[in-house]
DNA sequence: GTCTATATTTTGATAGAC
DNA sequence: GTCTATCAAAATATAGAC
């Protein structure tokens, strides 16, 4: 059963990835409810809080995901796979919240510099993974910047696209998606 | 030389990226200008136009360099590398206004429809060059969406890294682009 | 071209009745 | 748990002096 802040906190999202977290009001927020603004904070504390809570739940979903990866010790190539499917899977269940995720991160007040240093830590675990798979010849030896920028930007912008799909089917878009991010698309000559 | 007005519009776009249009403030333009926010309406009209101009130069400037890349008459394959180039040339050279492109659009007001027409259809013509480049088999026979998806993904979000490369050479970096998101990462076995 | 002063609206948030 | 009423601060923008 869904509270009511847990309620709050859902609708948010919806208006603050069509608006952004600064331009979306409690006034807006309690339309969107159905009730009046003070009686928003009744609910909840601030309107920094529900960014906050929107946010950092995320960042800590994906970090826990990333960790449970890595203690798999399966091959770089196969781990990568994983990964695209954990930004599938945590990015279908909450577009709304992925797009505060991605761009409202900087109004974050008291938790920031926590969620700054999830997001560094995340993306250097990436990167040692693509490291490692050209080290152990699974992957070309290309600029691995490049890759892992290409790669980490396809990912952080499933949300803007992944409710464009009506029937989704999350392990079949992973399959396709990590097709193409390993195997690029270029046709092979038989 | 810079006129006042263009330079407010740099300056602009600047804190646009680092904090999105709706939480800039006059005041805070002002004073990163270093003059009072009422002398700013000396040089421009509004806020709102200020995120217009930013933003329907940058479009139109992607909108002619796909038509320009259409009329090329070159293979798909080589289309694509044209296209991969143009998102580099234009995001190195500003990669502000390229933050208020992507992210505050939604803020337009007059021209959002404009806008919003310019952008479905540089996503169209890029689809259809995709589409194309798959029947007559110089691109993979995947799924077509996934690779718009991945490629646009990762254009788009060249504002967001290309600051971090200090001494950035576009020929290069373009040509790495197209390596990965043509080839991918995966190693072929010799 | 910039300033001070100010008009008008809107914002996040609180107090207290029901 | 929601309401009305309200506050204090901050917002965009204008008027007019220099």
């Amino acid at each position: 059963m869904e509270t009511r802040k847990e309620e709050i906190i859902r609708v948010a999202a919806k208006l603050f990835k069509e608006k952004g977290y600064s331009a979306v009001t409690m006034r807006d927020l309690a339309s969107a409810m159905g009730i009046k603004a003070a009686s928003l904070y009744n609910h909840i504390n601030s309107k920094q809080q529900i960014l906050k809570e929107i946010i950092i739940s995320l960042a800590e979903e994906f970090t826990q995901g990333l960790q449970k990866i890595q203690k798999s010790k399966k091959s770089n190539i196969d781990k990568l796979k994983d990964i695209v499917k954990l930004h599938v899977e945590i990015s279908s269940k909450n577009t709304f919240g992925m797009a505060s995720l991605n761009n409202d991160w900087m109004h974050l007040e008291e938790k920031l510099g926590y969620y700054l240093q999830l997001r560094a830590d995340y993306e250097e675990e990436l990167r040692s993974i693509i490291a490692e798979g050209v080290t152990k010849n699974e992957f070309v030896d290309d600029n691995i910047e490049v890759m892992l920028f290409s790669i980490l930007s396809t990912l952080r912008s499933l949300y803007l696209w992944i409710p464009k799909k009506e029937d989704l089917n999350t392990e079949e878009l992973s399959q396709q998606l990590s097709q193409v991010l390993i195997n690029g698309i270029n046709k092979k000559i038989d």
